[in-house]
This record gives C-alpha cells, structure tokens and sequence, in this order.
DNA sequence: TGCAAGTTTGAGACTTAATATCAGTGATAT
DNA sequence: ATATCACTGATATTAAGTCTCAAACTTGCA
C-alpha cells in the first residue's frame, strides 16, 4: 500500500518529473482506491483531501504516470476510462461482460511468452495487459 | 479471410440477429481491413461501396458484433476505438509505444491459465484479450 | 538570499467520440 | 397480405478528454 504510494513516487521523481503536492494528493487517492478508477472519480476524491487540486491535474499526471510506466488507463467502453496500476510492468483481470466486475489476479506465466515475441518481430518488450472476459458467478 | 466474413455473419444470424445489406457491407469492410479500424474510418470504407449506409448504422453493428463476441474494440487512447477480430475468442498483439504501430500475433498459451482462473474465481472465461507493450525495432 | 529559467497549475473554452431520439423503412411470420 | 418487430439514418445531444494561457510555484545558480 504505502509501498505503492513509495513506487508510483519514485516513478515521478526518477523520470525527471516534480513531485508536487498536488501530484502526491493523487498518487495517494489513486492508491488508496486500490485503482480502478476513472479520471473524474479521482479528481472528486482527490478534492476531499485536496480541494485545490482541479481537474487537469488529475489528468495531467495520470498521463505521466502512464508515460513512465506504473499506470495503465483501461477501457471497457463503458464511459470513462480507468487506471490500473501495473505490478512489475503487468496488469491481469477477469472482466464479468455482464455486470462488468473486475477481478484482479497475479498469475501470469508469460515471462517466457513475452521474450519470445521480442525475439520473433524484434520489439523491447516493456509491459503488459492481460484481460480475460467472461461470466462473474452471480451473472452465469 | 472469406472464412472470417462467414464466422461474422453466422455470429450474426446465430444469435437472433438480423444479417441485412449494411451489416454484410459493414462486416466485409472490417474484414478486408483486416481489423485495427476506427468506426468512422469504417464507416467512410463502407460508404465507398455502399453509399447508402450511416454512421449510426456502423456503430451499430459494431456493437452487434461485440455482444456476440467476435470482435472486441480496443483503445489506446490515440483518439477513436479501434476493433479487432478475435480469433476462436482471443486476440494478441503488440504495440509500440512510441508510434502506436501493432503487431498482431496468434501464439498464447493461456488455455490452461483460463481454465485454472475459472476455478479459482468461480468464472466463466469467455475470451481474453493480451496487450503486449515496449518499442518495435524501428522506435528504439 | 535573490534572480532567472523552466515546470506545474487551474479555470474555462473547445474538440471529438459516441449515444439518444424518432420517424420512416425493411424483414419475417402467420 | 398484413401485422409485428427489427433495423436504419439524419440530427441533436452528451460526455470524455484536450488545449490554452496567465499566474504560481520549484529549482539551480550567482
């Protein structure tokens, strides 16, 4: 938790980026929500803490999250995107395409995957997405 | 390719849906474009062969489509959502983060994964979908 | 400390993707 | 043949996200 807060942090600062009040405030929303939040719900939350805090900068630094790589927006095409945070450069979930639950999970044996496919079109491999769609078990 | 065009059209009519002339038109378009288009860049092929089809009209199908599962819109946040077929429920691909180009590719040895998820969490795997991201060989 | 250069911020206007509406058309079943 | 229901498309609307710009901060350096 606090570690998230530590990771997403250092992120910013290690990147060159400022670590500002107002960015903190955000980090520490975004982690307290466990992710899985859209923009907007963030700026609202983040502006009980910080009421400060507008709505551009919410963005503004989802997006330099995203661009050093500890987030990933996610979208289900249902209204506004969310952010994930990505765990050692990778995100997996279960997606219910009913009631549209998100489940995270760890497990991913794709280390291996994934050099191959460097190796195969000659790309650096960063990151990853996994999602996984199907029926929660209150929906089937 | 002609096979994939069949795939959608029996999704379509399997499902209690409808297969009329825009729908075909709309399929045969997404098809030929092998995937990765926008709707409104859809909507303007479409329009090459059949004038007569609206916007509303692609947006629909698209969303026919995705209900029944055979293709999926993806956002990566560069403007409009793109749609990808997925292949006996799955779709991989790569994308490089600097210029957004994408790889698509079929390996995955997820089927055990699902299975073992499916146990785990009480769900029904439908389909998943696999972002891999980093920087293809020309960005790097 | 004080200054200059460069970042960051936030209110508001703006752009654009996508959805809602609704009357009209077309398909299907009996 | 007709009644019913699905589909269509022009238009209006909504909503997410971006752009702008002046003001406020940070930081490094003298």
């Amino acid at each position: 938790m606090t570690n998230e807060v530590e990771t997403l942090s250092n992120a910013i600062t290690e990147n060159g980026y400022r670590l500002t009040a107002a960015r903190k405030a955000v980090i520490e929303t975004l982690v307290a929500c466990g992710g899985h939040v859209s923009a907007d719900q963030l700026a609202k939350r983040v502006r009980e803490v910080a009421p400060q805090v507008g709505r551009m900068t919410v963005f503004r630094t989802l997006e330099v999250l995203g661009k050093v790589g500890v987030i990933r927006p996610i979208y289900q095409g249902t209204g506004a995107a969310h952010y994930v945070l990505m765990h050692k450069g990778s995100h997996h979930h279960l997606i219910c395409i009913r009631c549209h639950q998100v489940i995270d999970f760890d497990q991913c044996e794709s280390g291996d995957l994934t050099q191959r496919l460097g190796q195969k079109f000659d790309f650096q491999v960063q990151s990853h997405l996994l999602e996984v769609y199907g029926l929660c078990k209150n929906c089937r």
